[in-house]
DNA sequence: TCGGATTACGTGCACCGTAATGATC
DNA sequence: GATCATTACGGTGCACGTAATCCGA
């Protein structure tokens, strides 16, 4: 058996072409590195080099083992690096969700209920979420439908409203219900990085009429200093978050409507038990 | 960088289960391999065990970590076995010939003048020469044509004319030479492994003619005790390799006259240049 | 004379073993 | 008490560096 620091130095060697260069590469000096090269040959059993008496050279044997060693350093750095990786991936619990609002929750408590885990969260549609469940990307996802997939095991978590909060002044702020084609000429002001709400407005809502902040600050500062209209939930506003000078009224369209339920896959349902368990408190405590 | 000794230690660790057996596997004390699995632990830089206070075992980051760990020293192994092959075929050169005589006789030619050399030896046909001599099975070869073959380095050799060696009281014996089809009723003694001679027999005598020999002492003392026929050549009875009691008649036939060409590969010509000029000087001895 | 390999020699660290301790069954 | 891991402690081999030597262009 030879060891790897054998291999660095002989490595180091078949790059620099010279002792004295190697040395320096491999941080030892020329004449640990002389020994080590006695040392290589010793363990191999053949000749690597050819000596002059003043010059020391690799021979055929000595490239082809050059070659080898080389791949063996590789190998010994890739296990180093795939044993962190896998520790880091068992350490970490990765979390989709289709909305932000879930998925806040749910990474809250994760922190609070598995501690010692580091979470890595992302939006994603569902599709994505069920691959990224089968194939370990994700070991929780929130999505808005039942997938009724044997491979997983869902719960349903809670629902979610789309309002307008709208400025009490305004002509629609009367109104006790709204339908999406009513906002057609409102310039509305909205959130990015919000999920799936954000395929709710395509196609029902023209460009020009979301004014999308991609900083949840920014967002809040327009509302603060402007009259303009924006999307909120029924979660939110049982949050408290409102605003003066507007009011809330739901959108009736159906697909203002979401469902959220939690999912992991069946073959892990148990390591996640106390996830699941919480998950079916904080509905109660939200809807209750 | 991992040393291969902690490797080693821990594939024994994950093959026994336990430090004390894997200490007795390993050839170490046992506190040895605790200080050996805590440095490996630090090494990787994450937790590869699982500890209660007087229980050791892999954690799944470990079990991974084992698998890698074993396959590393696989490869450290093959690359030493790869390297101690590379290098004794280095120092090997193997010739492969269509019949005996001019194999010994380059074979003694390489053992003079390449002396650092081992040498391989075998006889076959000339397709699996030539083939050899491309793909490096052989170094040089002997075949008994000139294949004009550009890759190929081909010098006349010297020829050998089959005789045969036959009781002097046989009618045959008055003969100035012979036909095979003239043997078709004797019984003839010979020796096994004669390379492409074997061939001109084939077809021509019947089977039952010949007492073929494994030994060439067998066929000597059968020759000595016997007043049977023998096969024999031009060469070996220059070399005074005759019988008493028996007189040599030449074979006519055009198959019974073989020449011999001594090839290498052309890229390779200067290698063995001592070894062809020796080989002419060889023919000229021979021969004239 | 300089670049580069080797030899000679002393040192310190790292790995090791023995012995003792601790913990769990 | 048996089994097994860990801690404590002292020893030693070996890889290292410095300095000196040797060799060739």
């Amino acid at each position: 058996m030879i060891e790897y620091y054998l291999l660095q130095q002989f490595v180091a060697f078949a790059e620099s072409g010279t002792l004295l260069k190697a040395s320096e590469k491999a941080n030892v000096s020329q004449p640990s590195l002389t020994r080590s090269m006695k040392k290589l040959e010793d363990l191999f059993g053949v000749p690597l080099f050819d000596r002059s008496n003043s010059r020391i050279s690799l021979n055929a044997t000595g490239k082809i083992a050059a070659e080898y060693a080389r791949r063996a350093l590789d190998a010994n750095q890739e296990m180093i690096d795939f044993v962190v990786a896998f520790d880091r991936k068992s350490r970490t619990i990765s979390i989709g969700s289709c909305a932000p609002l879930p998925l806040h929750q749910i990474v809250t408590s994760v922190q609070e209920r598995m501690p010692e885990k580091a979470i890595s969260s992302e939006l994603a549609d569902d599709g994505k979420l069920i691959r990224g469940l089968k194939n370990h990307t994700y070991q929780l996802a929130i999505i808005h439908e039942d997938p009724s997939d044997p491979d997983l095991f869902c719960q349903r978590y809670f629902e979610e409203h789309l309002y307008i909060s709208i400025d009490e002044n305004h002509p629609l702020a009367k109104r006790n219900s709204l339908y999406l084609d009513d906002l057609k000429d409102l310039r509305i002001l909205m959130n990015a990085n919000i999920g799936i709400w954000n395929n709710i407005f395509e196609g029902r809502l023209p460009e020009s009429s979301l004014l999308t902040q991609n900083s949840f600050n920014a967002f809040s500062e327009l509302v603060q200093a402007s009259s303009l209209p924006f999307f909120n939930t029924d979660q939110y506003i049982a949050m408290g978050y409102e605003a003066p000078g507007r009011v809330s009224i739901p959108i009736n369209d159906p697909e203002a409507h979401l469902t959220y339920w939690l999912a992991c896959l069946e073959s892990e349902q148990r390591s996640y038990r106390s996830i699941f368990d919480s998950a079916r408190g904080n509905l109660i405590k939200i809807i209750g």
